[in-house]
DNA sequence: GTAATATAGTTGCATTTGAAACTATTTTTT
DNA sequence: AAAAAATAGTTTCAAATGCAACTATATTAC
C-alpha cells in the first residue's frame, strides 16, 4: 500500500506540473516557474515581493528573480512606494492584465487533468487534503502556516 | 475558495519537502534529491537506470546524475550484466544497507508531518488521492500512468 | 550480415529554487 | 540623535531537474 513515501508522488506531481505548465506557456514566453508569481501579482496588484514570497512561500531571492524576469518581459513593473524606499510595489502591465484570464484558466485547467476521474466531492475533498498538507507543511518548517501567508484577517 | 490553482500547494509541499529531507539527510551526506533514488535502490536491487527512470518517472539524466553521485558517496554500486552491455545493474553497498531502515523511516516521519490532524480514515484517502493524481499527470505527460511505471504488462 | 532502428547511459546547457552574504532603508534602543 | 536591530531586495553559489545531443550496444529489417 504505502510502500511508496508520500514524497515520490508529490515530486511526480510537482514535476509534471512544470513539464506541463512550460509547454502550455511557451506562446505566452512566461516559464513555469513565473506563473504563480505571474498570477499573483495580476490579482494582488501592488503587492510587495516580501508580501508575495510569504504567500508563495518563497525564497526571497527566487522571488526577486522570477520578478525580474517578468519585468524584463514587460508583464511586471515595479514602483518605489514614498512610504518606504526599501520595498517595491509590483503592477501587471497591460499586457498582463490582457492575459490574466487565459493564464489562470490554464494553471486551472492543470487542475482538472490532476483530478480527473474524481466526482464533485471527491474533488473538493481532494483540494482540501492538499492545502491541508501544505499547511502542515509550511507550519513544520516556518511554524506559521495557519493564515494563507497573509497578513492576518 | 479555490482561488488558487493546486499547483500552489503542490509546489509548497514539495519545496518544503526538500527542505526537510536536506536538514534530516545532512548527517547522512545524502542529498533530498537523493533520497528517492536510495530508497528505490535499497528496495529493488539490482534495478537498471531505465527502469529506476520510469519507477521514479525521472528523467534519465536526471537518474544519471543521482546514481553518480551516491555512488561516488559509497551508497551504491554500478555492475554491467554480460546480458546487456549497454546497462547498469545497481546495487546498494553494505553502507547503504545498514543505513536504509533510518533513511525509510525518516521520509515516512514527513508523511506524519504532512498528515497531522488527519484521522486514520482521512490519512488513507490522502495517500490514495496523492498517488491518483500522480497518475493523472502521468498519464496525461506520458499517455502511461496505468502500472506504476513497471514494464508495460 | 549489413544497415537501420531502438535502447541504455552520459554530458552540457538551461531553469527553478534555497541559503547565505550582501546593500540600503527603516525602526527601535538607549 | 547615534547605535543597534529589523526589514526589503539583490546577488552569488550550489543543488535538482529536464532536454537534447551524444556514445555505445543491441535488435530488427532487408
Amino acid at each position: 500500500m504505502d510502500k511508496d513515501p508520500l514524497i515520490k508522488w508529490i515530486s511526480i506531481i510537482y514535476r509534471y506540473s512544470l513539464i506541463y505548465a512550460n509547454e502550455r506557456l511557451k506562446d505566452f514566453n512566461i516559464s513555469a516557474g513565473e506563473l504563480s508569481f505571474f498570477i499573483a501579482i495580476t490579482d494582488m496588484e501592488g503587492i510587495t515581493q516580501e508580501k508575495l514570497s510569504s504567500y508563495l512561500r518563497m525564497n526571497k531571492g527566487t522571488t526577486a528573480k522570477a520578478v525580474k524576469s517578468l519585468e524584463t518581459k514587460g508583464y511586471v513593473i515595479k514602483r518605489i512606494p514614498e512610504s518606504d524606499k526599501r520595498s517595491y510595489n509590483l503592477y501587471p502591465t497591460a499586457k498582463a492584465v490582457e492575459l490574466r484570464k487565459r493564464i489562470r484558466k490554464l494553471a486551472f485547467e492543470w487542475n482538472d487533468i490532476l483530478l480527473k476521474g474524481f466526482d464533485k466531492k471527491r474533488k473538493k475533498e481532494a483540494a482540501l487534503i492538499i492545502e491541508k498538507m501544505a499547511k502542515n507543511a509550511d507550519m513544520c518548517i516556518n511554524r506559521s502556516g495557519e493564515n494563507d501567508g497573509k497578513k492576518d484577517q
